[in-house]
DNA sequence: AAGACAGACAACCGCGGGGTT
DNA sequence: AAACCCCGCGGTTGTCTGTCT
């Protein structure tokens, strides 16, 4: 194995921050002939530079691809939810960032979102609680809504990865990110149905909601929209679904409780708004509805003991 | 105003994989 | 098969900047 160093020192080669003039030496250069190899670009460039160094700073800050800035909401979901699925394996979240290194990525993730998941009570490496009984309410959304999120895109790939060897076309199963969060992939797939406590307990696409869903989940026969503020509320009493409309700040005590709505046209992604969520609600209608193609499906949101629903 | 401190992020280092000779 | 080289990755360090005392 091979291993290429960066004498910097000894030879009299440049290291630190790089000046303006190095980055537009760099700039021209790759505009120019492509980079080939890093190891002899430096000196075809004029930098006195390491072939290493060149390359992290044209990855890094030069490429014209990058976009910088601040991170949005939604981006620091998809970071969440994606290290909650890959671990420390930044180039592969950053291949599902459009515009964003993996050298950001780890820059943001370890000084701010790994503290933020802290101060909530969460352990960043594990993605669990760190005291279930000791956790604020928004902790245990982001607890819950993580496992469902990481069990989705793994029945999503998992259903990609059934497709194609049903398709037995011989290509890698690649998910791209585009699809990660496509609800109707995690929809069409086909695993067998749990009742633990996710928050997103299941997708379906179907226009008609009626008795039992695919997933073993009393729907109820209600076609009731979002919007119309009458979401209803099912109590689930062992396999019965009991069911209430929720009214003012219903809470949920003794069972769990499950939040049924269901729409033949749920395209909006403010839609949820209309349950006067809470901003930690809010974050997770957010990441059910953002960018996506929500059509003829409803969704089924699960509610733990002490948990307050606003309607 | 100046020093201490913390946060953010750019850059470096060492390792390992994969291709080539 | 072994040695070498290039590249990419993840962890870590260094530097800059803003805030606090």
């Amino acid at each position: 194995m091979g291993r290429s160093a960066c004498p910097a020192d000894s030879t009299g080669l440049r290291r630190g921050p790089w000046t303006p003039e190095e980055d537009q030496r760099l700039l021209t250069y790759i505009q120019k002939h492509g980079h080939g190899s890093w190891g002899s670009l430096p000196q075809k460039a004029g930098l006195k530079r390491c072939g290493k160094s060149c390359r992290l700073r044209w990855i890094n800050y030069l490429r014209p691809d990058i976009k910088r800035g601040k991170f949005s909401r939604h981006e620091d979901q998809s970071i969440i939810q994606l290290h909650a699925l890959l671990g420390n394996r930044w180039s592969a979240i950053a291949a599902y960032l459009p515009k964003r290194t993996d050298n950001e990525i780890k820059n943001y993730w370890n000084t701010q979102l790994k503290k933020r998941l802290e101060e909530m009570g969460i352990d960043p490496m594990t993605h669990r609680a760190k005291h279930t009984s000791n956790l604020s309410h928004m902790a245990q959304w982001e607890s819950a809504r993580l496992e469902a999120e990481a069990r989705l895109v793994r029945q999503s790939k998992l259903c990609r990865v059934q497709e194609q060897d049903t398709q037995n076309n011989g290509s890698p199963a690649v998910l791209p990110p585009a699809r990660l969060f496509n609800r109707r992939a995690a929809a069409s797939s086909k695993i067998a149905p749990t009742r633990c406590l996710d928050i997103l307990k299941a997708w379906q696409s179907i226009h008609d909601v009626r008795g039992v869903d695919e997933f073993g989940f009393n729907a109820g026969t209600h076609h009731e929209s979002p919007t119309s503020a009458q979401g209803i509320v099912s109590e689930q009493i062992g396999d019965d679904f009991g069911r209430f409309n929720g009214g003012d700040n219903t809470e949920c005590a003794g069972r769990e409780h499950q939040l049924v709505w269901s729409n033949g046209d749920l395209s909006c992604n403010k839609e949820p708004a209309a349950f006067q969520l809470e901003d930690r609600d809010l974050m997770v209608a957010d990441m059910i509805f953002d960018n996506t193609e929500f059509e003829n499906s409803s969704l089924c949101i699960n509610f733990q003991e002490g948990w307050n629903l606003w309607s």
